[in-house]
RNA sequence: GACCCGUUCGUCUAGCGGUCUAGGACUCCGCCCUUUCACGGCGGCAACACGGGUUCGAGUCCCGUACGGGUCGCCA
């Protein structure tokens, strides 16, 4: 019972990193990691038809970034590949033999079935507990889609095709062996075929590893996710600016309860937290607004070297030098109100833009008020008052606080038109502070600039 | 259709027979903080699918119904 732990996640290259395969990834590496394990990642592309290199380049970057590290696979080896189906034959070829072997195959119309056993499966699963299956009995029952009909049909599983190739659950059961996998997490989408599984790992007189079927993620109207829907997919975590610590945050708590009142967690917080005791047994439905909630959580947990390492390529893209000195105060102001990297440079561009473009909209606004050119003239002169080199944050607010006092106008009235004239909209980080960035050349600039479209 | 799994606020969930007039979080709303924008703090709205049992006592155990999901491929 104490063999060690030996988890896997066998992604067929057929397409995109989903976030429920990336889930099901994280709960795997996790488990592994917890307990001083070894996490495999096996390719399952026996479909020689579907699968690309092109997807399976985008799952490994997909599992690179969220951090998922694996320690036997692709590109890595390990002492029980290979990690690619499609270059197992042999070892198929070798099982098929046992089973030939012992007579529990037999060919049909060219494939190749093995004989289900009359008898109960039971599976028993750390998450949804005890269940027996007949195989027989449910195996001669079939469904046509089409007809809505229910039909007959061979309960034996067919293992290999026609041409040589082998089906889904055959080599599943034979790698997970030769792999020595200790525990299986995955889908619950799987449970209704462990016991298929079962008979294989029986009929190879095999001990079947620990099952773990874990509940599905379904979209917020409770229909199955697709690549289509909002949040499927993770190279748009990637481009949408999360973090990949936030991403694996969000996933686990889809599926999995930490037991208690918390929910921010780092990657090492999670390893250490994880329990298949504690994964839910009812699927879920994803939220996009709660993984932007867990996210905005991380970034403002980032460390300053961190955040600006992460938020350069969306700058860049924003138009804006990451080299540039005012950067790092910049973040700071950003971070606090920006729920993705994607959305940093919105918020600071003002500061950099040159010129400022200034929303028609809080330009109207603002000039609609009474006495604002007033204001804007008090606001420059003070300002120009203010010392080059005392230009900051605490003595900016204060010469406008002073200004304000002295011709008898109100702060409030002040800020806005102030904010405007500056920064060129109604909302944005805070004033001062961003001022202080803009400069004092700047800021005068700016606001006389301001005051000319005022009048 | 058969079989399997599930069902606590709109959503993610806590709850493992009495401490539940059901707790936390997201969302939304209100207040406070801020003489700017946010963050933050405080508060509010809001749930045990339904019906039978078992029990002194059920969100918690059992059965049924309804609903949801899954499987029934020579896909994985």
């Amino acid at each position: 019972m104490s063999q060690p732990v030996r988890t896997r996640f066998a992604p067929s290259p057929t397409g995109f990193l989903h976030i429920g395969g990336a889930r099901t990834a994280l709960y795997n590496w996790l488990y592994a990691r917890k307990h001083g394990g070894v996490f495999v990642l096996r390719v399952e592309d026996t479909d020689a038809v579907r699968s690309t290199g092109e997807s399976l380049d985008i799952i490994l970057d997909g599992l690179r970034w969220l951090g998922l590290d694996w320690d036997e696979g692709p590109e890595c080896g390990g002492n029980h590949g290979p990690y690619f189906q499609s270059e197992r034959g042999d070892i198929y070829d070798a099982y098929l033999q046992k089973l030939q072997a012992a007579d529990l195959v037999y060919e049909d119309d060219g494939a190749i079935r093995f004989r289900v056993p009359d008898k109960d499966f039971t599976v028993r699963d750390a998450v949804c507990g005890d269940v027996s299956v007949n195989l027989k009995v449910q195996g001669a029952r079939g469904f046509d889609p089409e007809t809505k009909q229910e039909i007959e049909k061979n309960p034996d599983l067919v293992i290999r095709r026609p041409n040589g190739s082998y089906i889904f659950h055959f080599v599943n059961v034979v790698d997970d062996i030769e792999m020595q996998i200790s525990h299986v997490i995955r889908g619950e989408d799987h449970l209704s075929n462990t016991p298929k599984h079962l008979a294989l790992f029986e009929a190879f007189g095999v001990e079947p590893p620990q099952f773990a079927h874990i509940p599905l993620n379904l979209n917020e109207d409770g229909t199955k996710m697709s690549k289509r829907d909002r949040g499927a997919l993770i190279h748009e975590y990637v481009e949408n600016g999360f973090l990949p610590e936030a991403v694996n945050n969000f996933m686990a708590l889809l599926g999995w309860s930490p037991k208690d009142d918390a929910e921010i967690f780092s990657i090492d917080e999670l390893i250490e937290r994880f329990s298949l005791e504690a994964v839910n047994k009812s699927n879920s439905k994803f939220t996009y607004k709660k993984c932007l909630w867990v996210n905005a959580e991380h970034l403002k947990a980032l460390s300053a070297a961190d955040l600006r390492e992460k938020a350069a390529p969306f700058l860049k893209t924003g138009g804006i030098s990451p080299d540039d000195d005012r950067i790092p105060a910049a973040l700071e102001l950003a971070r606090e109100r920006a729920e993705l990297l994607s959305a940093i440079p919105g918020v600071i561009a003002p500061i950099f833009a040159d010129p400022l473009e200034y929303d028609d909209e809080a330009v109207t606004k603002v000039a609609a008020k009474e006495g604002v050119t007033e204001v804007v003239d008090v606001l420059i002169s003070a300002l120009e008052k203010v010392d080059e080199t005392a230009w900051k944050a605490d003595s900016i607010k204060s010469a406008i606080h002073d200004a304000a006092e002295a011709n008898d106008m109100k702060m409030g009235a002040m800020m806005q038109p102030c904010r405007v004239g500056t920064m060129g909209s109604m909302s944005g980080p805070d004033l001062a502070p961003a001022m202080e960035l803009i400069g004092k050349e700047g800021v005068l600039e700016r606001l006389s600039e301001f005051r000319t479209k005022l009048s």
